[in-house]
This record gives C-alpha cells, sequence and structure tokens, in this order.
RNA sequence: GGACGGGUUCCCGAGUGGCCAAAGGGAACAGACUGUAAAUCUGUCGGUUAUUGCCUUCGAUGGUUCGAAUCCAUCCCCGUCCA
C-alpha cells in the first residue's frame, strides 16, 4: 500500500493489549522504526553530539527549529547551501517544528492576531511576523522530510473560552498551511490542540484529520498539566488519531512518559529533556535517575553510571570521573551526559520495539513503570 | 630598626558609630528542567525559635559610648617599601 505522500507510515505489529503498534515510517531520507525517540537539534546540532554519535546510536531522525533556523543562521542560506540535511551533514531523515512552540514559550515578546504571529527576536529584539504561509516558506527552504503546521500552543491551564478561540483559529491556520505548501519532499503534519478538554481534543482532532496529511501530531502536552493529567489525555485521543498515519506526541518526554504513551497509541516522540538535564547534570538510568553532582554519593562511585547500559559513556568511565568532570564544569561532562541520556531513550524505544514484535510489549510496559528506571 | 597598608561569617571581598548576622561573588547543600531565550534557573547558606525575638560573630585584650565590625589604647600576625 502506497501512501500519495512521500512520507507514509506502514504499521507492523499493532499490540493487542493496548493501543501501541509497531510501525515504520518512510521517508525520503531513510526509514524510521517506530515508536521512536527524535533527539532535537534546535539550531542545527543536537547540542555536543555529532551526527555521527547519533546515526551510530541507530537515531534515524532528529528536529530542527523554524523560528531559530529562520533567524539564524536564515533560512535562504540554509536552502543556498542545499538545505539543512546538507548544512549539518545529516544523512537520517528530519523533521522541523513550526515556531508554534515559541509562540507559547517566548510569551511577553509576540503578539498573536489572525494573520500570524508577531514575534520579538529573542536574539536582538527585532520585530518579525510569522503567518502560515510563512512559516511553510521557511520550512520548505530549510527542507526537512517532515514540516510542522503553524499551530498556537495555549498553556494546559487556559480558560475553555480561549481554548475555544484559539483551536478554531489553528485549524484556519492549518488551512493555510495546507494551502501554501508546495514541496512534495518535506511532508506537512497537522497539530491537534484542545488542552486538557476531552471533548475539545476530540472536536480537534476530527477538524484536522479531516485534511489528508500524511501524519498527525498532538500537541499542547507537557506545558503546564501534571504528567498524569498529561497520560490520561493521551490516552484518552491518541488512539481517535488514523491508523494509518503516524501519530507524533511532540516535546515528551520523560521515560516514563515514553512508555505511558506509546500504549495510548504514540509513534513518534521528541522532547530536549534527555539533552537538557544531561547538561545540567541529571542522567536517565535502568536503575532511576542519577544527580551527578551529589558528591556524596558519587565522588567515589568507581562503578558506571548505569550497569545495564552499552553507551559510550557507561562503557568507558566511573561515577567518580563524571562526577568530577561535572564538578569541575567541563564540556566533556554536557557531551557524556548527552550521549548516554540519548542513548537511554533511544535504546528505552528499541526495547519497546522488539516487545512489540513479540506480542509482550504490554507486560513489559507494566514491569517497566513498577521498576526503579521509572523515575519522576 | 623605620614608613605605610592590612587582618570581616568555609574562601575572596564590601562595609568606617545605630537601617549589620553583616552587600556581592565563589564554594557547599538542596530543588527544578518535557515541540531548547536553558553548559540554565531557583532555594538554603552563624545558632536557636512558630514569630517580632534571643544568643554568638568581624585578629586578641581592654576602653569610650545609650549603642562598636566601624572610634581609642596595647598586643599578635601578614604584606610592601626604606635602612
Amino acid at each position: 500500500m502506497i501512501s500519495p505522500h512521500l512520507v507514509h507510515f506502514e504499521s507492523l505489529v499493532p499490540d493487542t493489549e493496548t493501543h501501541a503498534r509497531r510501525g515504520r515510517l518512510w521517508t525520503p531520507h531513510g526509514i524510521v522504526e517506530t515508536p521512536v525517540f527524535m533527539p532535537v537539534g534546535t539550531v542545527g546540532s543536537v547540542k555536543s553530539l555529532t551526527p555521527d554519535d547519533l546515526y551510530a546510536d541507530d537515531v534515524r531522525i532528529i528536529l530542527g527549529n523554524t523560528y531559530h533556523l529562520y533567524l539564524r543562521p536564515g533560512h535562504e542560506l540554509i536552502r543556498d547551501f542545499g538545505g539543512l540535511h546538507k548544512f549539518i551533514n545529516w544523512k537520517g531523515a528530519m523533521l522541523t517544528d513550526s515556531g508554534g512552540f515559541q509562540v507559547f514559550s517566548l510569551k511577553g515578546i509576540r503578539k498573536i492576531e489572525e494573520e500570524g504571529v508577531t514575534f520579538r527576536s529573542h536574539l536582538d529584539g527585532s520585530k518579525h511576523l510569522f503567518t502560515p504561509e510563512k512559516v511553510i516558506g521557511i520550512e520548505e527552504a530549510i527542507g526537512a522530510d517532515i514540516i510542522m503546521a503553524f499551530d498556537e500552543c495555549p498553556p494546559a491551564l487556559e480558560s475553555r473560552a480561549y481554548f475555544e478561540k484559539s483551536l478554531a483559529r489553528t485549524t484556519r491556520w492549518l488551512h493555510r498551511c495546507n494551502n501554501a505548501w508546495k514541496r512534495e519532499q518535506s511532508s506537512l503534519f497537522g497539530i491537534v490542540q484542545g488542552g486538557l478538554f476531552k471533548d475539545l481534543r476530540r472536536r480537534h482532532i476530527e477538524e484536522v484529520c479531516a485534511l489528508d496529511l500524511p501524519g498527525f501530531a498532538l500537541g499542547g502536552y507537557s506545558v503546564g498539566e501534571s504528567p498524569e493529567e498529561m497520560h490520561e489525555g493521551v490516552a484518552d485521543c491518541a488512539h481517535l488519531l488514523p491508523a494509518d498515519r503516524p501519530r507524533y506526541l511532540m516535546g515528551v518526554g520523560t521515560p516514563v512518559d515514553l512508555v505511558t504513551c506509546t500504549m495510548a497509541g504514540i509513534d513518534m516522540f521528541d522532547c530536549v529533556l534527555p539533552t537538557r538535564t544531561a547538561r545540567h547534570g541529571l542522567l536517565y538510568t535502568s536503575q532511576g535517575k542519577v544527580v551527578i553532582k551529589k558528591k556524596a554519593l558519587y565522588q567515589r562511585d568507581e562503578g558506571p553510571l548505569d550497569p545495564n547500559c552499552n553507551c559510550y559513556t557507561c562503557r568507558n568511565f566511573s561515577r567518580a570521573y563524571l562526577h568530577h568532570l561535572f564538578i569541575t564544569k567541563e564540556i566533556l561532562a554536557m557531551r557524556l551526559n548527552s550521549i548516554h541520556n540519548v542513548h537511554y531513550l533511544v535504546t528505552l524505544m528499541a526495547r519497546v520495539r522488539k516487545e512489540l514484535e513479540q506480542g509482550t510489549f504490554a507486560a513489559f510496559a507494566k514491569e517497566f513503570l513498577n521498576s526503579p528506571a521509572a523515575c519522576r
């Protein structure tokens, strides 16, 4: 079954006990096995990691960000270099976020109107207007395999009245994105919003999925609500997204989030958490979280960060050394920590896929969520 | 031997009569981080108390004063320069 879209999804092994499915995403830059965790490289770099690090770790898709790359180095420059893949020398697939999240995170230096969003650059304060049409143009210039629609991502705690208004506008923006979309090598994904209002979520799913797009995302989670609320919300609506299209949960998450939301039927995840917390000294391991700065625990700890991990960091260095590197603010600390955290999540998802293939995913998930690894 | 300068809470360092348990930085300890304004941010940081408080503290000792880290005397250290 060949989809008319260049990016298309193949559901290989649906789970019998949960909404999870083992799948495969075909892109112009290779195949991505799902469920998958996608590391985030906002400005064209997964901070501290090289493309080779990632590829060797079986990472086959990473993210970039429209807003950041538009400001620097500029999408025209990237286009002139032959696209972001070439510019950063990444041979796998890429996905660009639209800048919709920046509408949320840069609140205070932006104004949302029907036409689009006026931003002030966080770099120099200059004013910029992002419209759905302009965002698609930028994303096409950047040239990712998957480009996200320009949406508004309200805080989870926003009022119902606000959501009603925002959702209608985001739907109109989606149509404008779809109409502006020309480049077939860049497949447009729609984004569902609705906060924690289940009926609004369901209604918006119908609106968004009425368009024949190659993939759909749930946005607006992990923006102020508790993890439990997020899990409940995703569980309520993820399986309502079209079964023959990839389902992408944007901006999530922790090891627990990944396993939990895979059960809900999610195929794709991205999150800055592993790379950011790595730089801040928080490491995810099979035995729970490790806050490597703690002197009393790690100053003289000769063991590996995670005895069950096969990453470069865990194979070669002691916790004591990682502690020392972090305490002394060595750049290597960030790199070794990031190598581990990314490997940990990527490997967790490889395990999830394997369990799905074996038909043992539900049992695995249950065991995992009750293990020390299910930190936070 | 002489002339200056200086000794402040773990460290550096501000403070020269009350608003000082004493700025600021560092260290230490704790916490946060979820489509990256993040190698970032927040809290604690003399003791005790539920608090206003009380106690201890600014090299040492002794004074002046209603009140001293701040003024005076002596002493002990440290630095620079001159013999």
